[in-house]
DNA sequence: GAGCTTTACTTGCGTCGTCAAGTATTTGTC
DNA sequence: GACAAATACTTGACGACGCAAGTAAAGCTC
């Protein structure tokens, strides 16, 4: 809300700014569809299953999962509240720093991500690479990351953590 | 879920993948926050209230708000509640045909987009089109619109209605 | 080592969004 | 023209999310 002139968008840019806008309000939905259809669990559930079927130990600080995830602190407390109660994850107190929590994946947890991977995989394929060319898709993780650096800085590490399965 | 063998993502392909779903999922927080903090309103609300601002008569039919909003029904009509109490948008039967709403931006309304526009172009510009070159811009249009395809498959036509303002 | 600050969650409360069901109007169909 | 089916919303019930406040452990300072 400077006193500067507005830089309105250009008509290309508006139509960029259209169809991005479009991508992201949908994409969302889509995919939470799919793993509601045929796993009875949202994306961001599903996410933080994945996170920890990925990690060591298949645990995880929940602050390290919500950032691997995508979500803030207060959205993944109560969702794994929900997986705590389906027992696909359990707490427990990190014996290194007694205010951390850790998620645990547990066995029908990591049974569940196994079961649902593929699916959520194919849908994932379909509706983003599919439609895509190899170059497209070399694009699209340039362009992302670019965003994805100014909205959320403090984003994660660009390497994943030992990818020990799906 | 067919019987097939899953076609797992590449290395390349999880980490596009990757970069695309943390944009996603912080990027629309960052324009409802920019429009919440300067303006008390939501990212929805405004897409709802800039699309009426631009239709010839800053009227529209609630299913074709809802379209270019990129909004399912029954959240617009809790939107346009919301909005009609705060005086910026009316409703009124179509008398064209009795089973429809039209939605009418009121002047308070015009003169709240008008208010608002310049902070949230320039919120769109410093997060989407600050950090990529033009032929990202370019790329991104043409990719979004090939994602979008597939997950909105009845989106809104390629040419927006008579922008007769912001 | 007492006390203030910071970090890492958790939770109460209010709002928002979705699904399914309900209402009103129009569009065939016979 | 009467009745079924489709369309265009609206609404009741309910779950999920975010903000801000609360709790508990670590870390720092003197």
């Amino acid at each position: 809300m400077a006193i500067e002139e507005t830089r309105w968008l250009s008509g290309e840019e508006q139509q960029a700014w259209f169809a991005l806008a479009g991508m992201v309000s949908w994409l969302p939905d889509v995919l939470d569809a799919q793993l509601q259809r045929e796993a009875g669990i949202t994306h961001f559930e599903y996410s933080v299953m994945a996170m920890l079927s990925m990690s060591p130990e298949r645990t995880m600080r929940m602050s390290e999962v919500g950032a691997l995830a995508n979500g803030a602190l207060p959205r993944l407390s109560r969702t794994v509240d929900r997986l705590e109660k389906r027992g696909w994850v359990t707490r427990r107190p990190d014996p290194q720093d007694g205010r951390a929590t850790l998620a645990v994946l547990t066995d029908a947890g990591w049974d569940k991500v196994v079961a649902t991977a593929p699916g959520h995989v194919a849908e994932v394929r379909r509706v983003v690479f599919d439609p895509l060319t190899k170059t497209q898709v070399r694009q699209l993780h340039e362009i992302a990351t670019r965003i994805r650096r100014v909205v959320h800085p403090d984003g994660c590490p660009p390497t994943l953590p030992e990818p020990s399965a799906p």
